[in-house]
Formats: structure tokens, sequence, C-alpha cells
DNA sequence: CAATTACAT
DNA sequence: TCAGCATGTAATTGA
């Protein structure tokens, strides 16, 4: 079976240079394009094997395109530079692929893509058409997908008629009347002005085509009449431009298109002439001067060693000199992960036990009194999770002086992949298997045999070696050693400690309550079908949505992108419809709480313990806040009485002993009151007042006896959209009012807090210029998509550049006072334990004896975390259990 | 595996 | 004109 794959080249080289970081190699030569293009082809090559391949380009400037219409594609900018001189370097590389390639003046490469998915089709043959361009939808066939690049050049999505009928609803041939009526600023394609992609499928849907459009024009409504009328001419021309010419007079027979492989000398010329070493390596190349083929590129310089073949004095010796470390564990839960083996390395030599290896202590005894040592620097990656595996089989690891994982985190936590093969990639090191590869994955997961495990450890353990000192330099360059070293380092151990030591979960609690949960929800569920007449899966939006819009006719509010909308928002406004809707509502509430707290936590529980253990990840948020799994604790409910009862559940390990809660009090404006310097809001916080009714006499000009509590709450929702960064179309959302209005409320809110609009300016100013913002802890976020042309991607990165230094800031805050928290617990010699974080709280569970001295010392820690310029305070509450310290 | 929904701060 | 408030995890459904 032939299977053909069409490359439209123009396209997939621009997205891959503005997607790709700038990337030059010792000539000077711009390669980042090329690079990009590069990794797209061999995922292709790899993933759909085509028989046949082509690479099509735009020949000259002008097209037959520009006869009828000489503005097409004007007010275009000029192509970069630094990419124009790739485009005769990507040909040569194409040239050394061994992949065809082809232009043809007067016609641009979707022309030559269309006429060759036409003969695709006419002799039904499997093709796959790849670009960037949306327009190219419009060749789509029972026999051709459209593949897209998604955000940068190596994902793709991937469509076929169906795929483009359940998104837009449209067919393969309506796309081109998509774009006749919204036009395409990139090509200078003017459409009907004013009508968007939202707009023109509305029409399409329901006229089918432009011209159906334009013979009903009649029919529709005041404004949109008139733009359709005036601008017919334009539309009817769009359409023509935007339409891809099949029957380009192709001089390439289809024989021509054949692939069948690179040859490796030629490609490895090409990539060391690039400097592409990480691709060399990847498809493991033959080395220059090389003259057969099939030699493996860079043998590892290191040594394995297994621990059996040292004898103990040898052993001792290298880990004394240890460089690095890695230790595998396979599972998600790090608390119930199997411990696989440890590498360490000593310059080339590297020493791996297996698992075997470990429980003999024959063979282990040194690894493990050095891996307890708090005296021997251990550099790692996921050390965290490597102390909890280690931990459950009762080795206690002592001594993390660096770990790759939470460097790579901070230098950048917004990277999609913080994987060692992904550090790997990005630092240009020799790649290693995946480990996928190694271990299989799924149902096949399994252990190899000691030898390949080795080595696969030993590769880890090296890669770990290679990257310390670059990550260690990075964060230097970034400020951020300090916060490395002195907060998110001890941190992670800290985290390792609260988490082995879990919190005692009461199961009677839970089972009682889920009894009760029962019967409502058995209640609601009859009422549910005897209102709707039939018996239907309630949990099931599709048969939700059926249920309420078409057998009750309830009127539709919103649609998702698969049917009918059935989120709380939209049943709190059908409410007065139907007495089914309340009790949608009141059975989803019981039914949350009964699948995911009842059940779900009693999943967790220990058999042994009847502790839950819950596991933080540290490297996660972008912000700088920790996320919590296996259970998530920092999501049990609170607000509604019932699921509050939930913490009940919660209780001390230790009999007589309490549960005591502190949270600190709106850290989030504080610390915008202090980064801002307002001082309308500092003062606030100085004299303590109430900060959402000051807000309310502020804005509204009014003395607190008149703040009522509609204005009160109003105030308060202001307040929390400035920490989001605000819009006036989110405040309007939140509080049922009309963006007008909030757009003038939000401006009152200014002109009263006018430190606060100074720094909301300046932090999104100041993250054009640097391309990030940071916390007052030097946290990181790069916001690249600020100078996006993208409305939406550019608020969001602005909303993100107020709101991450003040999200974070208060992030660095209660990790600050974790790890003082931490240190005062053992200088003190107190048995209560750290046991929860919550974003802004900080849970424990306390002797009797201690209850007093607690009371005061843990507000103490958590207020003098940091020094700011107003005041931090934290509440403390007590109880038997989480429900009662409130 | 994506989409929807809902819980927390 | 368009579109739409920050950060997460988990359960469930259904392709």
């Amino acid at each position: 079976m032939d299977k053909w794959v069409l490359i439209d080249g123009n396209s997939i080289i621009y997205r891959a240079f503005f997607a790709m970081p700038p990337l030059t190699n010792s000539a000077g030569l711009h390669t980042n394009a090329v690079y990009g293009f590069t990794t797209m082809l061999l995922r292709l090559l790899e993933e759909e094997k085509p028989t046949h391949m082509l690479v099509a380009f735009d020949a000259g400037k002008i097209t037959f395109r520009h006869e009828g219409y000489e503005d097409y594609k004007g007010g275009r900018q000029k192509t970069p530079p630094e990419l124009s001189e790739q485009f005769p370097v990507l040909k040569e590389l194409l040239q050394s692929f061994g992949i065809a390639q082809y232009e043809l003046p007067g016609y641009e490469a979707d022309d030559i893509i269309g006429t060759l998915s036409r003969l695709a089709d006419e002799q039904g043959v499997e093709t796959v058409v790849v670009s960037g361009d949306k327009d190219m939808l419009q060749l789509a066939s029972d026999h051709v997908t459209i593949a897209l690049t998604r955000k940068g050049v190596s994902e793709v999505d991937r469509y076929d008629p169906a795929e483009i009928q359940d998104k837009y609803g449209l067919t393969p041939l309506q796309i081109i009347d998509l774009k006749g009526l919204m036009g395409d600023t990139s090509d200078n394609i003017p459409g009907i002005p004013g009508v968007g992609e939202k707009t023109a499928l509305k029409l399409l849907h329901e006229y089918g085509s432009v011209e159906s459009v334009l013979e009903h024009a009649s029919d529709l409504k005041g404004k949109m009449q008139e733009k359709v009328q005036t601008h017919r001419d334009s539309a009817i021309m769009s359409k023509k431009l935007a339409t891809i010419f099949r029957e380009v007079p192709l001089e390439k027979g289809t024989e021509e298109l054949a692939y069948s492989g690179y040859e490796s000398h030629a490609l490895a010329d090409m990539f060391r002439k690039l400097e592409f070493k990480s691709l060399i390596e990847r498809l493991a190349l033959p080395d220059a001067g090389c003259t057969d083929n099939g030699v493996p590129a860079a043998p590892p310089t290191y040594e394995v060693l297994r621990a059996g073949s040292l004898d103990k004095a040898d052993l001792e010796k290298l880990l004394a000199t240890s460089e690095s470390l890695y230790i595998e564990s396979i599972g998600d839960n790090p608390h119930q992960a199997r411990l696989i083996g440890i590498a360490v390395t000593s310059g080339e030599r590297i020493v791996v036990l297996t698992y075997d290896d470990l429980m003999d202590p024959s063979l282990s005894a040194p690894v493990r009194t050095w891996l307890e040592d708090e005296s021997a620097p251990k550099r790692g990656y996921d050390l965290h999770k490597a102390e909890l595996a280690l931990g459950w089989i009762g080795i206690h690891l002592r001594g993390i002086t660096f770990d790759a994982l939470l460097a790579a985190y901070l230098l950048d936590p917004t990277e999609s992949s913080q994987s060692l093969a992904a550090l790997i990639q990005r630092h240009g090191l020799a790649s290693i298997q995946t480990d996928e590869a190694v271990y299989g994955k799924g149902a096949r997961l399994q252990v190899p045999e000691a030898d390949v495990l080795a080595h696969h450890l030993a590769a880890k353990a090296d890669a770990v070696r290679r990257l310390v000192p670059m990550l260690s330099n990075e964060l230097d360059n970034g400020k951020m050693t300090k916060l490395n070293d002195e907060l998110e380092l001890p941190l992670a151990v800290v985290l390792a400690g609260m988490e082995k030591q879990g919190i005692q979960v009461n199961p009677g609690v839970l089972e009682d309550l889920g009894a009760e949960l029962e019967k409502g929800i058995s209640q609601y569920m009859s009422g549910i079908y005897a209102q709707a007449g039939m018996e239907f899966n309630i949990g099931s939006p599709k048969q939700l949505g059926e249920v309420l819009f078409e057998k009750l006719g309830l009127p539709v509010i919103k649609k998702t992108k698969t049917g009918y909308s059935t989120d709380a928002e939209v049943l709190e406004k059908l409410e007065p419809y139907s007495e089914i809707v309340k009790m949608i509502l009141h059975y989803r509430q019981l039914t949350k709480l009964q699948s995911t707290y009842v059940e779900g936590l009693l999943k967790e529980i220990r058999r042994d313990t009847g502790k839950v253990h819950t596991y933080y990840r540290q490297t996660i948020a972008a912000t700088g806040r920790l996320s919590s799994q296996f259970p998530n604790l920092q999501n049990i409910p609170i607000r509604m009485e019932e699921g509050r009862r939930i913490r009940k559940a919660f209780v001390p390990s230790e009999p007589g002993w309490k549960i005591l809660a502190a949270d600190y009090s709106q850290i989030e404006l504080r610390v915008l009151a202090h980064i801002s310097g307002d001082e309308k809001m500092k003062e606030a916080f100085i004299e303590d007042t109430d900060i959402h009714t000051k807000t309310a006499m502020d804005v509204f000009g009014v003395s607190a006896s008149e703040v009522d509590a509609n204005m009160r709450r109003q105030a308060k929702a202001v307040n929390f959209g400035i920490v989001y960064g605000i819009s006036d179309f989110g405040l309007s959302n939140n509080l049922g009012i009309s963006r007008k209005d909030a757009a003038k409320f939000i401006e009152q809110y200014f002109a009263v807090f006018q430190g606060v609009r100074q720094y909301m300016d300046d932090i999104v100013a100041q993250a054009r210029k640097d391309g990030f913002v940071t916390t007052l802890l030097e946290r990181r976020r790069y916001l690249p998509e600020i100078k996006a042309s993208n409305f939406n991607l550019r608020s969001f990165a602005e909303r993100t550049a107020m709101n991450t230094p003040i999200q974070g800031t208060a992030a660095d805050i209660i990790k600050l006072a974790m790890v003082k928290m931490d240190h005062e617990l053992r200088e003190r010699g107190l048995r209560s334990r750290m046991l929860l974080q919550v974003h802004d709280e900080l849970v424990f569970e306390v002797p009797a004896e201690e209850l007093e001295l607690m009371k005061t010392l843990v507000p103490e820690v958590m207020e003098s975390a940091l020094k700011l310029d107003v005041p931090l305070r934290a509440d403390v509450s007590y109880g038997d259990n989480w429900y009662e310290a409130k």
C-alpha cells in the first residue's frame, strides 16, 4: 500500500522559524527553522512511513492570483533575513534526505499539493497533507487527511472530513466559503469586513455557501444585511482567491516522489555542517571518516560497574567521590513506587545496584550507609520522589545538595516537559534510550534484564552528572541560586517528611457519611426519573442534555463543542423552569462528594496505618505553588456544610492530640499592597481593617457604617479580580452586571488605588521588555505570548504578568514559613508535626501539652516568614479534627 | 484520551 | 469584530 506525504514547505518553515528559539551554527548561519523542519520531518517519517514524499514551495512572488487581485498577499511583513537564508539550506537538506521537492512559477505550494492530492484521490492512495495553513482543510477527503501544525511544529492535529464536520460543522469544500466570508489578513484576502469566524460559521450553517448567503442577503437582519450587500463582490473574489487550484500542469510524475529512506553519510555530513549533533546521535548516524555504515555514534565514555564487581573499599572510595546519582522507581504514586535501581557516578566510573543488589546487605551496605549520610553530598534528579521510594523500604536519604528537576523547574516552570530526556535534549547532550523502549508501557511494563537496566541507569546518572554544572550555572545567571539552595531544596525534604508522616483518616466517619449520601442520592435519582418520565444516566452530560433540552424542552442557554452545556451556571438559570433542575444540582453535589471524597479517600487509606499519604508536586504549577496528588488534599470541601463534614474524618494520629490549622489572612492582597506600594492599600492593612469593607468605602465614597452587604460583596469581587489580572468582561461575569458597569467599577477602583494601577501597567511593560516576570524571591515565569498579535493570547499573557508575581510571592512566603517551621519543630524538640499545606494554610497535629505553645509559635513563624511593608497575619484554630479546626 | 464538570485557594 | 478572570486534581463519560 502506498502512502503519500505532501508538505507545504513555505508554511512549515515559517512556523518552524517562529516556533524555535534562535539558533546558529559556529559559522553564524541561522539554523532554527531548518532544525524545526527537520524534527518534524523525522517525526513524520517515523509515524507515517511514507512511500512517497514531496515538499512543495512557492515560486517567486507573482502567481495567477495576482491577475485578478493585485493586493493578494499585500501588506505582508517582509520575510526576515534570518529566515530567508535558511531556504537554500532547507532545500539542500531535503536533497540529503532524498526527499523530492517541487516548485512551479506562477503557482503556490498549495496548488501543487492540491493537484497531487486530487491525483491521490483519483487513485485511492492514502495521503497526508502537512501544513500550518487552515485553508488546506479544503483538500480533505476519504483518502486525504490534513495535518495542521499546532503550537510549534512537531505537534500536529490531523483532520479528516468527519473531524472538520465536528469542529466547524462544514464539509471540506465549505472551508473555502468560510474564507470567502471571513477573509484572511495574512493573505490580505478581504472577505466581508466585520464578519469573523463566528459569524461566518453561523451564516454557512444556515445557507451553505457564499453564493447562497448572497442570494438570501435580504433575509438577514439590519447591520448584517448591510455588510453583506455592500461587500458582495469582495466575498465572491475572496472565495476565488481562497480556492486552491487543483489542475496545475505538473511536469513531475508521481513516481518521482518515491521515497526509499535516507543515505546515512550524506545526511550525517549535512547535519555536521549545521551542527545538529543531537540529531546525529538520535539517528545513530555514522561519524565523519567512518567508512562503513552502521557504526554506532559516539559510544559512551563511561564504564558501567555492577556492585558485585567491586570490593568494599573500592565501592566506598567511589561513593566518597561521587558526582551524581540516579534513583529509578516505576509508578506514578511515589508512595507505592517500585524501586528498581540506583546508579552513582564518580568521574567516568558508574556503579549500578539493582533492587535485588540493594536488598543484599553484603553488596549494598556501603551504599546504604552513604545514602543515609547527611554529610555525603548527593546531586540527582527528582530526589524528592526518590526519598519516598527509598523511605518505604527503610532507607533514609540524606544530604541532598542538588536536584536537576527542581533546578529545571525554576529555570522555566512552564516548560512542557521537565523529564530527564527533555533536559538532555535541551542541553544538547547525547540522547539516551527512552524509558518506554527499556521498560515497555502499559500492560507490558516490566523491569528488563539486569545488564540492560544497568546501562540505562548509568546513562541517566551520567546525564545528571553533565547537567548539574550547566543547570547550576543557569540558576546563577537567573539569580535563582539562593531560591534553589535555601528554599526549594530544603522544602523538598520537608515535604517528603510530611508525606511520609501522612494524616490519619477515620474510615468510620466517611462510611457513615457515605451511607447518608447514598440515601440522598437515590432519593434525588427517583425524583429526577419521575420528572423526566424515564430512566437515564444523569451523570452523562449527553443524555442529560437530551432529557433537559429535547424531552422537556427547556431553553438552551449555552452549548459546548459536543452538545448542550449542563454546567452549574446553566442549570441555575434553568431553575425557574422545572423542579428537576434543582434536583440535578443536588444530585451532582452528592455524587461528587460520594465518589471523589468518600470513596476516593477511603481507597487512599493505608490498611496498615489508617493514614493517607499525599504527594506534593513541587515542579508543576507555573506560579510556584505546590500541587497535591494521591489524594489531592488541597481541595477538600469547606464552603458547603455537607461537604465540609468530610473534614471530620481527618483526625490526629495519636490519642489526646489535636489538629491545629493556621491560615494566612488575605495574603495575596497584602503581597499586592507591598509590591505595588499603593499607599491606600498599605494603610488598610497597617490599620488592620477589613479590606473588602475598606475597598467598598473608598470606591463608593461612603463611611464604614454605610457599606452594606452588597457593596462589600462587589468590592470583594473586584479585589479578587485585581489579583487575577482584571478585565471588565471577567468582572461583569462574576458580578452579573453589564460590561460597561464593570468597566466603570474598575475605573473607580483604579482612581482610588492608583499605585495598583501603576503596578499593573508597569509589570506588563516589564514583561514585554524582559520576556518574563519574577516574584519577590526571584522566581521566574516567561511570558513569550505577551508579544503575540493574537488578542487572546496576548491578553492572557498580560493577566498572567499581573497575577504571577502576586500568587507566586504568596507561594514563596508560605514555603519559607514551612522551612522555618520545620526547623523550629526540630530545634525545640517538639513532637508536633506539620502535615498539610493548602496554599495559604498549614495543618499540624499537636500533643496536648504543646498546644499552647503551637498556638503562638505557628502564627509567629508564618507572619515573620518574609518582611513586607505591610504586616502578614495568620489565624489559628484547633480541634479534634480538621472540621473543628476552623 | 479528550471533554465536561466540579472541588479547592 | 473577536473573546474573555489565576492556579491546580479528579471523576466520569464516551469516542
